[in-house]
This record gives C-alpha cells, structure tokens and sequence, in this order.
DNA sequence: GCATGATAAATGAC
DNA sequence: GTCATTTATCATGC
C-alpha cells in the first residue's frame, strides 16, 4: 500500500504542461543551428534551461525526444527545418 | 537554401537492440521491495531473484542500476 | 486523434 | 560501478 501511494507519488510528475512558445522556440533554433551534431554540451544545456525557464532534466528530455522523433520522420520537420535553418546563422562554438 | 542534413548524427548502429518491454506489476513489486532491502544485490540474490521472476540477470542487475539513477535525482 | 513532455527498459562509453 | 543516451511506452494537452 505503501509502494503504490509512493509510486502515485512520483508519476505525479509526469503531469505534463507544454512549454510556452518563446522557449520551444529557443531549443528549436538551437537544435536546427546545430543539425550535424544537436548534442548540446553541459554548460549549453545550462544556458538553454536558464533561457527557457525551465530545468536541465527538461532540456535533455527535449532534446531526446527531438533526435528521435526528427530521424525517425525527416519530412515532416521539412517545414519546420526551413524556417529555422532561415532565421539561424551558423555557430560554431565548444 | 542549405540542404537540410539528414541524420547522419545518429550512432546508426542498427544493433539488434532488444526491444523495450515493461515489466508486471509482480515484477517491479518484487524487484522494489529487494532494493528496499539492499540497494546493490549480489550476485547469489540477484540470481534468485530473477530465476522468480523470469528475468534474465542482466535484466535485473541494469533494473537496479537504473533504480538508483532514479533515485539520485 | 495526434503532438508533446516524462518515464521505463536497454545500450554503450568510461 | 555511474551516467548520458536510445527507444518504446505512458499520460496529458488540445
């Protein structure tokens, strides 16, 4: 009884709210600036989180779920690719 | 326009990853209440533990390593 | 009804 | 052993 009001406890968690529209657009910029390699080093994912409001365990699960999902269907982030490769310039940095 | 790169980013390993399955409700009952016990098995437990459960060693030996990555943070 | 964020198995670097 | 990941699954938003 107790492992399952304890489990509750944690997936409570999981309730998840979306982020609001400045910071996806944040991690999208960073992401597709970055389309050969969008691993974001320690210190980015720390300026990311700082940026977007929120923490560093919520960028990683973004960027996570970005990779995945963007490998696993390439033409429907076409759209998306192009308007952000548009507004970014390349940076190379760390 | 830049062309778009595809992902060639991706540790395309295409291993034959074994694919993700969640345990039963008894299983993680049984692996919750050992890890309250110990949060390292041995070996010996470990083994027991998943001749019960119709787990594989390496299964539970990267549950408990998993659980206490859950726990740290 | 899918999009999206978070969590649970599984792998690999070190 | 830890720990950043990949991947499927879960839970919610809309």
């Amino acid at each position: 009884a107790v492992m399952i009001l304890r489990s509750r406890f944690l997936d409570a968690r999981r309730k998840r709210r979306n982020f609001n529209k400045q910071a996806t657009e944040i991690l999208n910029e960073y992401f597709y600036s970055h389309l050969s390699n969008p691993y974001p080093s320690e210190e980015a994912k720390e300026e990311l989180a700082k940026k977007c409001g929120i923490t560093v365990s919520q960028v990683s699960n973004w960027f996570g779920n970005k990779r995945i999902r963007y490998k696993k269907n390439i033409g429907k982030f076409q759209e998306e690719a192009n308007i952000y490769a548009a507004k970014t310039a390349v940076t190379a940095t760390n | 326009a830049p062309p778009l790169p595809g992902a060639p980013w991706y540790p395309m390993h295409t291993r034959s990853r074994k694919k993700r399955k969640p345990y039963s409700k008894l299983q993680l009952a049984e692996l919750e209440g050992e890890f309250m016990v110990n949060e390292f098995i041995t070996r010996q437990r470990r083994r027991e533990l998943s001749d019960r459960l119709n787990l594989s060693d390496q299964q539970v030996k990267i549950w408990f390593q998993n659980r206490r990555m859950k726990k740290k943070r």
